[in-house]
DNA sequence: GGATCGATCGGCT
DNA sequence: GCCGATCGATCCG
């Protein structure tokens, strides 16, 4: 499996949150580096925020200078610090004014691995990019890409066509780690995409 | 393998 | 002030 270096069209991002989340599994993502090298994975697991009545979105109550990336046209970049220490990469999604993206939890590295252990100190390889944060510590991500367009020519990160996905083999779940209300907690905005051998092997 | 806990800081109730 | 869209070290089994 080869990376591929031409990113999605503008359409692709510009749908609803959560069609978008499931149609990312298997989707490149690629991470340009200041020095040139191309670091790339295939997106194994996501989840959708959105404003309107999602208590666990950043935008619930409303755009702030930290959050505003969520409220720009789709196939933005929306990157942000969690727990005073970790990064998380964010896919902005849906039409210009309307707050919505989807989380990038995991991929499968499939080039650059060499860069992507020395950035996380040395990890096994099942270990590179299986959680957020860690996936962001691999492709050297942090706040300096908020607010990115990914379809800006020569985009330092951006996403670029995958294989295709096989329907079957997309789980869903209740979204990690989050806070809010119950409707927030149980609602199957995670999409998790199987391994070839049947196994999860996102965190 | 699972549970627990500390790190660390920006954003907001 | 409080608490996260997390991670890794450590402890126990």
């Amino acid at each position: 499996m080869r990376p591929r270096m031409r990113a999605l069209p503008r359409a692709f991002f510009e749908r609803d949150t959560l069609i978008v989340a499931r149609a990312l599994l298997g989707q490149h993502l690629v991470r340009v580096l200041p020095d040139g090298r191309a670091l790339c994975g295939r997106i194994l697991e996501t989840e959708a925020y959105r404003e309107g009545d999602d208590a666990a979105a950043h935008c619930y109550r409303g755009k702030t200078a930290r959050n505003a990336p969520m409220y720009l046209r789709g196939g933005h970049a929306y990157v942000y610090l969690t727990y005073g220490l970790h990064h998380c990469f964010n896919v902005v999604t849906d039409r210009a004014g309307f707050g919505a993206a989807v989380l990038v939890r995991a991929i499968q590295p499939l080039s650059g691995l060499d860069v992507m252990r020395a950035q996380r100190n040395g990890a096994r390889e099942r270990d590179l990019a299986n959680g957020p944060g860690k996936m962001c510590q691999a492709l050297a991500i942090d706040r300096s890409l908020s607010g990115l367009d990914m379809l800006a020519p020569g985009a330092p990160v951006f996403i670029a066509a995958g294989d295709s996905v096989d329907n079957a083999a997309i789980h869903t779940s209740p979204r990690i780690g989050v806070g809010g209300d119950a409707l927030a907690k149980s609602r199957p905005w995670r999409f998790v995409l199987a391994a070839e051998d049947g196994s999860f092997t996102a965190s």
